[in-house]
RNA sequence: GCGAGGGUGGCGGAACUGGUAGACGCACUGGACUUAGGAUCCAGCGGGUUUCCCGUAGGGGUUCGAGUCCCCUCUCUCGCACCA
């Protein structure tokens, strides 16, 4: 009887030994190629989920192979500590955010060490940690005295669940993003950093990241939202100003025949004071204005406006155009005001219908040409100019530019560039974050906190009120403090930064985590950054991949470091799934961790998450998948345990029979594949290749004279290939059989490509394209012998019957093709 | 509507540049061992009228040959969405 395996006794156990020899330590080797591979870090909720399971399971594979492929891996873990569930927490249970936090690290490391994953430990960082963010604190400052943070009034997203103000990026169809409660407009002084000064290199490095996924790339592009057009001015009637409106089709300037304003432009009540409709327009703005952002804007609200009672001219045609204030304008993007052109744009169409305004055609399709009277819908398409004066006769492409010139020269417009990007607003008005160091005096006005002064230490003996307010503007002792400039008693900012800021350069951090002279250490970080692969959900596609990106080129601006971008490949991986829906305590369908690893241990979570699906995509749950994980490492382990006495004896040569020159064949090739696989990410085949050579392995049990030499190869090669996806035991094994090193520290084995080459090879036969029979032939057989054997064989012969050869296709090694007819 | 990615056995999924469709695993079936087996080992496992035919969402095309390339249609998932 061979012992059971035990993974709950040999995984602690060895994790121990790891980490009493520091095995997963990294530093600075000049001598050797570096690779950062790096996960995202956790928010410390308090415990692991099948996500952060999968995540790191496929990061901790990619670092052991690497490293044993000699590269100098840096891997780090670390936390992403501050944050709306710490306060939420000291509200519910009475804890402090400090102490939930840390005891939700503290429980969350060990589970990840019980996972045996392979992260430098001493490289661990926690971001509610002053050494931490004071960096941040002084990156800020820069930041202030370039202009790239700045402080402003405008209405933000304000989430009253969360009592504090959402950036754009962090609202979702109208939602916050985190507690799905409706955001609703808030005017507030806030700060901003100006992410839109880089919002053309930013979209001009999308294309410059072959290394990330496509659709990640898009998702960015859009949201960054570039568009090319011109601002026209508009005179109004009667009045010594102009509306300014931003349009990209400014081809149709000539069919532009009514204006519409967005309710909150603020034209909108000024034009109708004084005019009979002033009552009407007042009412449409508030009742508009109040009307929440969802319902607002959706596709299937109804066009409305209200007429102002004035008017403007189109500055081309001279038409008088009435001026109205229309519901889907919106103020955040353009000017706040569009010229409406109903014959080509469907809502300037539907409304015109609406409130009978006329339609004038100034684009024809070639072939049937349009008629405003029998329209049904706008033309959006490419067409030649018509009722457009000397643009008569153009097409609409060419006269974009045309227009555009014309506009200039006259004075009238100007070509502009419009973004839908806006600026990331940062402030929070929360207790459990960064704050933002800056003090306020009524004499001096808005004071950078010195850079010697920093950290602003948040500090940690207040209490969350019952009512979820940050504490820090209530507490004197924090707020109140001195103006650095003139002396006087000033006011402290008491809004934190938003959480996405500590996790815009963490990875930079992780370089150098302990130094207290900057950031981090210039050298570390010239020799580590940027990161080589980076790997985690999609749901960041936008907002922390976006932060990052432009934090990366302001440190870059500001002489930190000298890469444009921080993540030169990305992985996203899918979702974990069960029955049918992403894992959720709402849809009760998910699976504990910790259950996974008392049951079956962390090499069998580890295997099963990296064997059911390819990383990319979405892994359905299988409580009978992970069942076969844990049923392959048995297999393997008793092949092991069953074989000792052969395995641990001294290494015989590959015998010369057949069965050993087979498996010592299949062992080569499997080498080669999982090779390959590992390489490219392609988990679950690596995995079934090894799985393949087990089979084989067994098929030749017991091993004898003759096979022991192979046999030995055979399962050496398992033990190393495997041990990437399931280091425990694959360690336990190999000391088993009589070694002394640690796996990690074993070169990763190279192939021999003469071991691995077929000697007979299977030619396929075909006859016009139909698979009719096979040849097993030598490796070195040539064209002429394969032609003459396979016109030989009876089922060829068979279906060639009556009919003459036209051809004869041979792809070398691998098929023939009899072409009859 | 726009953009991206999918659709292959009962299920998860293989098939690199067009060249044996269904590797590997799960489920299922049969056999062996056994007092017993839900353990383990071995074998089978797309469908059918079974010397052959049909099969990669559906239709058409290119090719000696198409899951793979091209065109059209359907469908699912995700993201954005009145962006002027």
């Amino acid at each position: 009887m061979i012992p059971k395996y035990e993974p709950e006794v040999i995984e602690p156990a060895w994790q121990k030994r790891w980490e009493a020899d520091r095995l997963f330590h990294v530093t600075e080797d000049p001598t050797k190629k570096k690779f950062y591979l790096l996960e995202m870090f956790p928010y410390p909720s308090g415990k692991i989920h099948m996500g952060h399971v999968r995540n790191y399971s496929i990061g901790d594979v990619m670092a052991r192979f690497l490293r044993m492929r000699g590269l100098n891996v840096l891997h780090p873990m670390g936390w992403d500590a501050f944050g709306m569930p710490a306060e939420n927490a000291a509200i519910q249970h009475g804890i402090h955010p400090n102490v939930w936090t840390h005891q939700n690290i503290d429980a969350m490391r060990a589970q990840l060490k019980r996972m045996g994953f392979s992260y430098d430990w001493d490289r661990e960082l926690a971001t509610c940690e002053p050494e931490y963010y004071r960096w941040e604190q002084l990156i800020f400052l820069k930041m202030y005295e370039k202009g790239l943070a700045y402080k402003k009034k405008s209405t933000v997203n304000w989430c009253e669940t969360c009592q504090t103000v959402l950036a754009n990026e962090q609202v979702e169809a109208g939602k916050c993003w985190r507690c799905h409660q409706e955001v609703t407009p808030r005017e507030l002084e806030q700060w901003f950093f100006r992410i839109t000064a880089y919002a053309d290199e930013l979209l001009e490095y999308c294309d410059k990241l072959p290394g990330w996924p496509e659709r990640v790339l898009t998702m960015q592009r859009n949201w960054i939202g570039k568009s090319f057009g011109v601002e026209v001015d508009f005179p109004i009637k009667g009045r010594d100003e102009a509306i300014t409106v931003f349009t990209t089709r400014q081809d149709t300037l000539f069919g532009a025949t009514f204006m519409s304003l967005a309710p909150e432009h603020p034209l909108a009540l000024e034009l109708a004071k004084g005019t009979p409709q002033f009552g009407a327009v007042r009412d449409f703005v508030e009742r508009t204005k109040r009307q929440d952002k969802i319902v607002r804007s959706s596709e299937d609200l109804e066009k409305e406006g209200v007429f102002t009672g004035a008017y403007c001219l189109n500055p081309l045609t001279g038409w008088e155009m009435p001026i109205y204030v229309a519901n889907f304008v919106l103020m955040e993007y353009g000017t706040g005001a569009v010229m409406a052109v109903p014959t080509h744009d469907q809502r300037d169409f539907e409304f015109a219908k609406k409130y009978n305004l006329p339609l004038v055609v100034v684009i024809q399709p070639e072939g049937n040409p349009l008629d405003p009277e029998t329209m049904e819908a706008a033309y959006t398409e490419d067409g030649i100019l018509v009722n457009s004066g000397p643009f008569n006769g153009l097409p609409n492409r060419e006269a974009m530019e045309r227009i555009a010139d014309y506009l200039e020269e006259k004075g009238i417009g100007k070509r502009t560039v419009q973004y839908r990007l806006r600026d990331w607003g940062i402030s929070r008005q929360r207790y459990w974050g960064a704050p933002i160091p800056i003090i306020y005096c009524e004499t001096c006005g808005i004071v950078p906190v010195p850079e010697k002064d920093l950290p602003v230490v948040l500090p940690l003996d207040l209490k969350v009120g019952k009512d979820g307010q940050s504490p820090l503007p209530r507490d004197p002792s924090f707020y109140e403090t001195t103006c650095p400039k003139c002396g006087k008693p000033a006011r402290r900012e008491t809004d934190t930064m938003d959480t996405f800021v500590e996790s815009s350069w963490y990875y930079e951090r992780y370089a150098s985590p302990h130094y207290d002279q900057g950031l981090f250490d210039p050298e570390a970080v010239k020799y580590w950054l940027p990161v080589d692969q980076y790997i985690g959900g999609i749901e960041h596609a936008i907002l922390h991949l976006l932060y990052s990106r432009f934090y990366t080129k302001v440190l870059r601006d500001f002489g930190y470091v000298t890469f444009d971008e921080p993540f030169t490949n990305l992985l996203t991986q899918g979702m974990v799934i069960k029955d049918g829906a992403k894992m959720s305590k709402s849809k009760g369908n998910v699976v504990d961790p910790n259950y996974l690893i008392e049951k079956y241990g962390a090499d069998t979570a580890r295997l099963f998450s990296l064997f059911a699906a390819p990383p990319e995509r979405d892994l359905d749950w299988s409580d009978q998948g992970v069942e076969g994980s844990y049923r392959f490492i048995n297999r393997v382990w008793r092949l092991v345990m069953e074989n000792l006495e052969t395995l641990k004896g001294t290494p015989s040569q590959v015998g010369n029979d057949k069965t050993s020159q087979d498996l010592h064949r299949k062992t080569h090739q499997t080498i080669c594949k999982v090779t390959d696989d590992i390489a490219r990410y392609h988990f679950n085949t690596a995995i079934s290749a090894i799985m393949e050579l087990t089979n084989t392995v067994y098929g030749v049990l017991p091993p004898d004279a003759a096979t022991t030499g192979a046999f030995q190869e055979a399962v050496t090669a398992i033990l190393i290939l495997l041990s990437p996806f399931v280091p425990h035991v694959t360690e336990e094994l190999w000391h088993r059989i009589g070694r002394q090193t640690y796996l990690l520290n074993e070169p990763w084995p190279g192939f021999d490509a003469e071991a691995a080459r077929e000697e007979e090879i299977t030619i396929v036969v075909q006859v016009n394209g139909k698979l009719r029979d096979r040849l097993s032939l030598p490796a070195d057989v040539t064209e002429a012998e394969v032609k003459e054997k396979a016109l030989a064989l009876e089922k060829v012969q068979k279906h060639m019957k009556g009919k003459t050869i036209r051809k004869v296709i041979y792809v070398p090694k691998k098929l023939l093709n009899i072409v009859v007819g």
